[in-house]
DNA sequence: CTTATATAACTGACTGGTCAGTTATATAAG
DNA sequence: CTTATATAACTGACCAGTCAGTTATATAAG
């Protein structure tokens, strides 16, 4: 193997381990994986990946700590950034059938949550950091609507976990129940499909929606 | 411990058996429990719990294969007994706070989640003999629903998928995220207001929607 | 443009501990 | 005495983490 001998060089190479770490935790779970196999799969030795991390434990807390910000501060933008409650929603719902397709983002959750007794403490930041924050901007834009008169919302947090709910099956369904094409979704339809009946379900006024 | 005679004692002790592994193997995910620790959590030797399960994997395929069969059935009976789609949604619905906080189910999809990778074939048959059952008796309430002219709905088995989804969300949180009090969720609450979404959005009176 | 020296990236054999599954032995019950 | 049930000591395979040694590359000296 090449030396990696600039910074630039070594970070690409933390990149490649980390891939190859959620390759063979997601395959054979956190317990199972080798970290052989996972130096190997980046084509390194064992002995160079504890280079790059202290301890198995190390690697899978860099993992799920690396991969869910982007999409955070996606998401918080795609519902600051709409025009309208609607528009974000509309944004949001257009969203999600490429996070779940196109991110490794439903990988990572498969293994956060199978490991998840092992650590508990990544559990409680991936919460507050991820999660939380998810359903607080979703909390934002239904609040935003009900303020503007679009949308008819009681418990804007409430609301927030139905509306996120269908993202994590898609991601589960997706990663685990898929295996066999006949099982296969199509998430543009079922998203397009949760988005009109949640504007139904906040329809503003029951006479005249639309 | 006393010598296990008869079939219905035999029986119990599986089942003891059964519900320390469901312990363990949530706990610690199916590698990293021991089967030691689970023949002494059900108060037997290493050596008698493999009197009752051949290896490791049979436990685990026993413990998926029990669990999910009684529910299914209560679900396909709740759907099918209301005397209408409305009355369904309002059992299904309720049902489900039991569901989560009181049976055993949450931890063992938690379980098969987590090492659906090793058991290829036990997801698969999860899937056709638990979820499609259950999504296959939502989608007849709602085709019901349909020509009845109590709901309107364009497509039964993909709305199936959004009345199912916070099942999976809450199955989740409940036995994954609401490890420290604070991130407890009020499931009743959570329930009806789906309830009440569901039933707002499938509206069948047309001069309200579109 | 060599060649020598220094450095840090990398390798893989090894160790210590763990654990699934087996078996020799013990004992309860008929 | 015989059989079914249970135990605990045992075996063999496996793997995280270590470390003594190897080698690619950078750079300084000739």
């Amino acid at each position: 193997m090449l030396r990696a001998r600039t910074p630039a060089a070594k970070d690409e190479r933390r990149q490649a381990l980390l891939k190859a770490a959620l390759d063979e935790f997601f395959d054979r779970g956190f317990t199972a994986a080798r970290m052989d196999d996972i130096a190997r799969r980046a084509g390194l030795s064992k002995g160079a990946l504890y280079l790059y991390f202290d301890s198995k434990d190390a690697l899978f807390i860099a993992l799920i700590e690396t991969v869910a910000a982007p999409n955070v501060e996606k998401v918080e933008h795609l519902a600051a950034a709409a025009p309208s409650a609607t528009a974000a929603l509309h944004a949001l719902t257009g969203f999600m059938p490429h996070l779940i397709r196109e991110t490794p983002l439903p990988r990572v959750v498969k293994v956060l949550l199978a490991d998840a007794g092992a650590f508990p403490d990544v559990v409680r930041r991936y919460r507050s950091q991820v999660i939380d924050r998810v359903l607080a901007a979703i909390a934002a834009v239904l609040e935003r609507g009900k303020r503007s008169g679009e949308l008819a919302v009681d418990d804007p947090k409430l609301t927030a976990r139905l509306v996120v709910a269908p993202v994590l099956l898609s991601a589960i369904w997706s990663v685990v129940f898929e295996i066999d094409p006949e099982a296969r979704v199509d998430l543009d339809a079922l998203f397009a499909l949760h988005k009109k009946m949640l504007l139904h379900a906040l329809a503003a006024n029951p006479d005249a929606a639309k």
